[in-house]
DNA sequence: TAATTTTGTTTAAACGATTAAACAACTGGG
DNA sequence: CCCAGTTGTTTAATCGTTTAAACAAAATTA
C-alpha cells in the first residue's frame, strides 16, 4: 500500500492550513474563501488523488453513514432480494451497508450486533430469528436506531415493516376453499416466530370460518435443520393419510422449494392430485411444470419502507412505525376450480 | 442514543489511566499488570457495558478488518451464494463485509470502489464487469489488496479465482455430442468479458474437434438489458430455424432461468425435442420437469479461496495467485443418448 | 548500601479529520 | 483618523483509541 494522502499533504503543498483545506473540500464557509485559493486546493487534491479518510471523519463527526443489515441467510433469495433493495435505498442516501447472516443462531446474531455496534453503524435493519428477543430489547434500551423486517415480536414495541401474514394466509386458504378443496394441509416451521404463527392462525381461521373442521394432522411443523429431509418426510406423511389431502399450503419459499422437488420426483399431478400454494415467490416456482399460485410479498416496498423508517429514526425521529403490508395472491396453474365446488361469492 | 462509554470512563471509575485500561482490554503487557487492577478494569468495563469504538481503533491502527465485496447484483443467486461463503470466511477471521452491487454500470462501480476505499477497507473482492478495467488498473497501481472472482482480465496481472470456463464449456458441448446431438446452439451474452468469451470458445472448439462445422447462426448473443425479452426472442429464433436445433447450452444461470420459463410456456419437450445444459445451478433447475444437466461451479471453493487469497494479500503477501478451478458436469434428465448416437469413447 | 532490574503505571503524541474561536488585514463610514 | 464590519485564514481542541517512552516504586543483586 502506498502512503495515503491526507489533508495535511494538500495543505502543505498549497501553503495553507488543513482547516482551510477541509473547509474547501466540504464546501463550508462558501463565501469566505478566496476563489483562487479554493481552486488551487481542489486542483492539488485532485492531482494528489486525495481521498477523505472516512474513518477519521466518522470519529470526529460521530456518524458513519453505515447501516448494518442482519438476515438469517444472505444466500436465501428472499434475503438477497431484500438486501438489494435496501442497498439501493441506502446508496441513494449515501449510506453503505454491512451485512451478516445470523443463521438462526443466537450466538452468531449477538456477535453480529456486537460487531456492528462496535463499528458505530448509524442503525440496523434486522430480520430477527426467534432467539433474537434479548438483543432486540437491549438495542431498544440503548436507543440504537433499528427496524425489524419480515419478522417482529408483537409484545415488543419496535419499528417494523412486515407482511400481514394472517390476512395473506387466510386469503390463500380461502382461495383453496373457493376452488372446492376441503382437505387442506399446511407445512410450516415449528417456531414461535410471530410471522409464522400468524400464517398458521390465518389458515385455521379461514377453515373455521368456512365450517371446515380444523384437523391438526394436516398441519406439519418442521425444524430448521435438515430441512430437505424434513419437508420430504412431511410431504410423504401427508400423502399417505387415509383420507388423502387435496391441497397444500407451503408456509415459506424454502419449504416450497424442497416440497416441489419431491413432488416432481414422486410424479404427483398438480393440481389434479394436489393443489398447491406457496408463500413468497422464487424463480423456482415459475419453472415447476404447473407454475405455482403464490402469495406475493411486496418485497421492494418492504425494503424501501424499512430503509426509510430507519433513516428517519437515525435522523432523530422517535415515533415508532409498525407496518403490516398487504400481500397479493397470484393465481396460476397449481390451483383450479375443482369438482365439489361450493359457489364462491 | 445514549452517551457512549469510552476508555476514559472506565479509567476514571477505576482510578487509572486510559492506557492501562487499553492494555488490559487488549491483553497486552500480559505479565506487567497487577492482577487485581486488571480484574477491576474488566469488571467495570462489563458493568458499564463498554464497547470498543472500532472507528477510533481503526484510525489509530490503520486497519479496519473490513472487506469490500462488489458483485454485479447481490440478488443474483450466484452472487448471494458467493457472498454467504465469503461472509463465513471473513467472519472466521474477524472481518466484516460491506457489499455493493455494481449493476453492470461503470459509474456505479467506480463510486462503490471509491466509497469502499474512503472507508479504508483492508481489501476488496470483486466480480468485475467488463467496464471495470480502468478501476482495476488503478487499484493495482495503488497497491490496494484485491482479488477478482468469477471474472478476470487475461491481460491484467491480478489475483483471481475463477472457473476454467473453456474446459467446462468444452465438456458440456462434448457431452451433447456424445449423446448424439449435432445441431447444438448456444445462448450467451454479447460481452467482452473473458469468462463468457471462454465459454463460447470452448463450445466452438469442442464442435470443431468433433468435425461438426461451427454455424454462427446457432450462437445468439444477447444484451444485458431486458434480458427476459432477449432470451425469449433468441429462443424463438433458434426454434424457428429451417433445420431445428437439437440441443441448447445456456451460458449463464440467468439466461437459463428465462429460457426455461419460455420453454415451459411453449410446451417444448425436453429432452426429446430439445436437450439442455445450463451453466451454474439454481434451485430453479431442479424444478423444471426434466431436471437440468448443468455445469456445477465450485462456488464454496471459489469463495473460500478468494477470501484466503485476499487475506494473504492484506497480510502483505504480494505473490499473484491466479486460479482456474475445474467445473463438474452434472448429468440429469435434460440430456439423453439420442438416436443418431456416434459411439462415445 | 548502592546499583540494577523488575514491576506496575502514567504521560503524551499520534491517527486524520472537523470546527469554534481567534486573529489579521482590509474596507468604508462618520 | 478611528472604529466597526467584512473577508480570509489560522490556531488549537477534539473525537476514542494505541503505544513508545518515561517514570516511580519495589525487588534483586552485588
Amino acid at each position: 500500500m502506498m502512503k495515503k494522502i491526507c489533508l495535511k499533504d494538500i495543505a502543505e503543498k498549497v501553503g495553507v492550513s488543513t482547516a482551510l483545506v477541509s473547509y474547501v473540500l466540504n464546501n463550508k464557509k462558501e463565501g469566505r474563501i478566496k476563489k483562487s485559493v479554493a481552486e488551487k486546493i481542489r486542483e492539488v487534491a485532485l492531482e494528489l488523488n486525495y481521498r477523505t479518510n472516512q474513518i477519521a471523519k466518522s470519529l470526529k463527526t460521530n456518524k458513519t453513514f453505515t447501516i448494518g443489515l442482519i438476515v438469517a441467510d444472505i444466500s436465501n433469495p428472499f434475503s438477497s432480494n431484500m438486501a438489494r433493495i435496501i442497498e439501493n435505498e441506502a446508496y441513494k442516501n449515501n449510506y453503505t451497508v454491512i451485512f451478516g447472516s445470523s443463521d438462526h443462531n443466537a450466538a452468531r446474531f449477538d456477535k453480529l450486533v456486537d460487531t456492528f455496534l462496535n463499528r458505530q453503524v448509524d442503525g440496523l435493519i434486522i430480520a430477527p430469528g426467534e432467539n433474537a428477543v434479548a438483543q432486540i430489547l437491549l438495542l431498544r434500551q440503548q436507543r440504537i436506531p433499528f427496524v425489524l423486517v419480515d419478522r417482529y415480536f408483537p409484545d415488543i414495541k419496535t419499528n417494523y415493516v412486515a407482511l400481514d401474514n394472517y390476512e395473506a394466509s387466510w386469503a390463500a386458504t380461502q382461495h383453496f376453499i373457493n376452488c372446492g378443496y376441503q382437505k387442506i394441509a399446511l407445512i410450516t416451521f415449528n417456531t414461535s416466530l410471530f410471522n409464522i404463527s400468524e400464517r398458521k392462525r390465518g389458515y385455521i381461521d379461514a377453515l373455521k370460518n368456512n365450517g371446515i373442521p380444523f384437523d391438526k394432522n394436516l398441519v406439519i411443523e418442521i425444524g430448521n435443520d435438515n430441512m430437505k429431509a424434513a419437508v420430504e418426510h412431511a410431504l410423504e406423511h401427508l400423502l399417505a393419510l387415509n383420507e388423502p389431502i387435496e391441497a397444500l399450503l407451503f408456509a415459506t419459499n424454502a419449504i416450497a422449494t424442497y416440497g416441489l422437488k419431491r413432488i416432481n420426483e414422486l410424479n404427483i399431478k398438480v393440481p389434479e392430485q394436489l393443489a398447491l400454494i406457496s408463500f413468497d415467490k422464487t424463480d423456482a416456482l415459475d419453472l415447476f411444470y404447473a407454475p405455482l399460485t403464490y402469495i406475493n410479498q411486496p418485497l421492494s416496498e418492504m425494503g424501501r419502507l424499512a430503509t426509510k423508517v430507519l433513516l428517519a429514526a437515525i435522523e432523530g425521529d422517535d415515533t415508532i412505525t409498525q407496518l403490516n403490508l398487504p400481500a397479493e395472491l397470484v393465481i396460476r396453474s397449481s390451483t383450479v376450480m375443482s369438482k365439489k365446488q361450493d359457489s364462491p361469492s
